[in-house]
DNA sequence: TATGAATGAGTGTTCATTCAT
DNA sequence: TATGAATGAACACTCATTCAT
């Protein structure tokens, strides 16, 4: 609504122009806290209008999703064609994903924190992506460990800290304070690997704390 | 938990009871999703008698969250008391975070998920204690680099991803197949300690991805 | 609310603390508009107290409106007594009228503009007191003519048009500004005895604006 | 009025429709005391499609309020085009309001009623239209005295009291007893002109009622 | 006398969605 | 393609009133 857009003539166009604005509002003021109503007045097409282009608040939202993660999933595949380093794949995934992420923060939050909001039959299929996504993740972690670049930490933590940590990016990034694309894929990647290839033994880490434990 | 649970006698323990099934409806549908009757017929208190409780759906919100916050905030200034080794301290603050996550993974929930649901002003005060809870995790950090533990990674990139990490766990963890407590604090502060500490040159691990960033 | 009145100890007093009160809150907000809670708050006493000094929401407007009528209707026949010149009469009617106003005009609101909201068995008993009252000044009315003080004017109209004048005070009167009760009586009655008494003839009055009746 | 009403077809009637029903609701119950469902119910219109026409109760509040208000300033301003006499355009005003009255009973009950029940920002917009009604009557007394028509009674006073009379008719006029249009004008024109035009002396009034001032 | 705790019915308003055009 | 008009169901919240203590 703050700076004036006009409405696509086309179909198509109006559509992303729809997806676009929506995930905006979705992205400020939540899914369940965003009316029809809403989205009508900042893409500027009538209430019964937007009906046209999608048939339900559900499927406005497995539409924002959905493209978006497949456009995350398919030009990953396509960046990790032809490359077999398991660190250098590693990095591709990590900077693939927060790319997408500080282009597109509005998409990126809806895929974070909506994910609970779709409904049958939506979510199943979205949360097949996801799975294909993370099953992907976790076989280069695994190849990883095979080169011998990751100690005995379970895996499954190990990759579902790694999105932790990017997924998290969504509550405190500040683009104009904060580091850009390659830093922060710098950083991430780095504790991730120095992370997961360990070092300090385990077991000095959680026998330094025992006192503590014990005091409630 | 959808057994049937006798409404209390005393007015702060049904005070308690209603403050427990709610974080437990939040958890599940969400903050805008709940609505005054859900509670209402989750906890078996009339709709109108709520509001004998609470004064707005907003002031409930607020209480779980608040509770929740100063409990973990309170309990691990306790247990930092008297130690002052810098990874013994990260180490108790990760524990005790965790702690409380897999305890009371609902209002864990609601404290993470429904931050931006918060309004005024009741959103600043509870802000308030989360920068608090944020800067004292920052000292911690910036005690362990004074004392060469942490390389040239970004502090606030660090301290933030550890958040990342923990944070995200509601999305994931099952108490029946994931790790328990300790198993899960080890991990993870395994993978930070050792993740900031770095030893792989940064430098190397940018350039070994640069081909794959020229492919679109 | 806003300068401490402490609540009264003894009985009746606290009953009488409650009716000044809730004249006050159902002057200002007026009587649908105002809740047995806004009551509670202004005059100290707990929501479920109330009901000890009235039954009902009904039953406290009643008592307020019989009370002040009650009061108004006794001490006008008091003042009455012994007076026999119809316009000395109608002057006593006034001057009881708006000294009452002036001197209660939380009470007076609430007798001219809460009329309707009373409901049965109270309405009949409060309107029965009013239509004494009414037939009073009729009867004073018409005594004036008799002595040749009043032309042809309807005598309905004519002392409806008196209560018109006296009771729509409470719309416009500020105490600083506007006259005082002595400058009042003398403006009304003045306006009402010269009024009624006629001189110039209606004919004329009616014919002069013919003209304009016809324009549309 | 209870006889059914068919809903009209288009739009503009049916707000039409929509104020004439609640203006006659308000009349009977007060705005306060009815609820929109009330409305629904009177016009047959659903309550959700209500808000269609007006956003707000207040709003309907407001627009019967103002539609009627403009409809007599203005059909009144017209009425004195032309004419210069004080006592035509005093009479013009008196018939133009008492017209207005008897022929719309609903409205302007809810016009001298409801004045306070409208809230920031209507409020003060219709009392800026009150606020020139009465300077308009103002200005003919003003005249009236400089004719020599007035004596010296207070202006303020004298004003209000003429719409003292015109306004209370409201509370006791009855269409198949009481006078007509007509007559009630003469009536009222003639108590008011006669009355300010003085004759009797105030002092003498005032004087002749002392003896009962102090009886208590 | 007085109140904390409680409730069923109702409040104004918004919701996602539909349908005739 | 697009929309004005409409709705049933639901929303958060308040109401006058009650009752055990």
């Amino acid at each position: 609504m703050s700076t004036f857009v006009p409405t696509p003539r086309n179909s198509e166009a109006k559509l992303q122009h729809i997806l676009l604005h929506s995930a905006a509002i979705f992205a400020k003021q939540g899914f369940a806290g965003t009316s029809i109503r809403d989205i009508s007045r900042a893409t500027g097409v009538s209430l019964s209008g937007l009906y046209y282009y999608f048939e339900s608040k559900q499927k406005l939202l497995y539409l924002i999703q959905n493209t978006s993660f497949i456009f995350i999933v398919e030009r990953l595949q396509r960046r990790l064609d032809g490359v077999y380093q398991p660190e250098t794949r590693l990095r591709i995934l990590v900077q693939n994903h927060i790319e997408y992420f500080l282009s597109h923060p509005n998409e990126m939050k809806v895929l974070s924190h909506e994910e609970e909001a779709l409904e049958s039959p939506y979510r199943e299929e979205v949360s097949g992506i996801k799975r294909r996504y993370y099953a992907l993740a976790r076989t280069i972690f695994d190849s990883l460990k095979a080169d011998g670049l990751a100690s005995g930490v379970n895996p499954r933590v190990a990759v579902l800290s790694l999105f932790g940590m990017m997924n998290w990016i969504y509550k405190w990034h500040k683009p104009k304070v904060d580091p850009n694309e390659e830093e922060l894929t710098n950083a991430i990647v780095g504790i991730f690997l120095n992370g997961v290839r360990g070092g300090m033994e385990e077991s000095a880490l959680s026998t330094a704390v025992s006192p503590a434990t014990t005091d409630d």
